[in-house]
DNA sequence: ACCCAGGGTCATA
DNA sequence: TATGACCATGGG
């Protein structure tokens, strides 16, 4: 069998998970700080974490910025890392403010919009990337840690290769469509959560078919 | 008790 | 430039 196309896969995909509705956050700014919060933890921290600063009517740039470094921290303390992310949602939260809001923000081109998260600490491609395409609503590919993992094992990249370079391969090989990069991530996520995390295959992965999966 | 999770930064060589 | 240490909680 010839090797599957970054397009195929995404079928497949959506064949067997169906339409995944993401990112799951009530506004914009809800979705970012939400890109900031699950960097290297689990959603279901992220949700309890974005519970209590709903709770504390805390869930807006203004609040995070005025907040007390302590009480941040605190209220966002089930989300690990919580000293870390208290600073970063506040330096991105200024910036947010500064830059007129979500609509001041979409207002800007995709490549410079991505140039200056990426210049805030704590903010690195992939969390720039979720903000541009599911916040902002620009067409970026978003690279994960699964990602390289199942595009690996299909023998369709290989090891030694970088965030951005990953990137430009699924610009390359994709049409620069909103729906289709937003959906195609959620299923990247949605298929890692039901396989292959610490088992590399399983019986049932929809991926079987598509040929060389199995490979390293 | 160990491993992982919807990463990123910084120090060192 | 390329590893390693570090950040920290909650669930399997």
């Amino acid at each position: 069998m010839n090797d599957p196309t970054p397009l195929l896969i995404f079928e497949t995909l959506l064949t067997a998970y169906g339409h995944q509705q993401w990112w799951p956050a009530e506004s914009p700014f809800e979705m970012m700080v939400g890109a900031v919060l699950t960097q290297n933890t689990n959603w279901k921290n992220v949700e309890q974490a974005i519970g209590n600063l709903k709770a504390a009517n805390m869930l807006d740039a203004a609040s995070i910025v005025c907040a007390d470094h302590e009480q941040l921290a605190g209220v966002i303390r089930p989300s690990g890392f919580f000293n870390q992310k208290a600073c970063r949602l506040q330096l991105f939260s200024r910036f947010y403010i500064a830059h007129g809001e979500i609509s001041g923000l979409r207002k800007q081109p995709m490549d410079e919009m991505r140039v200056q998260l990426l210049a805030l600490s704590g903010i690195g491609p992939e969390t720039a990337d979720s903000m541009l395409l599911y916040a902002l609503e620009k067409p970026v590919f978003v690279v994960d840690a699964y990602t390289r993992r199942i595009f690996t094992r299909l023998g369709l990249l290989s090891g030694k290769i970088d965030y951005d370079a990953i990137q430009n391969y699924f610009h390359q090989q994709l049409e620069p469509q909103l729906s289709l990069f937003q959906e195609y991530h959620a299923l990247i996520v949605e298929h890692a959560k039901r396989h292959c995390r610490s088992k590399p295959l399983c019986g049932k992965c929809p991926l079987l078919n598509s040929c060389n999966y199995s490979k390293q």
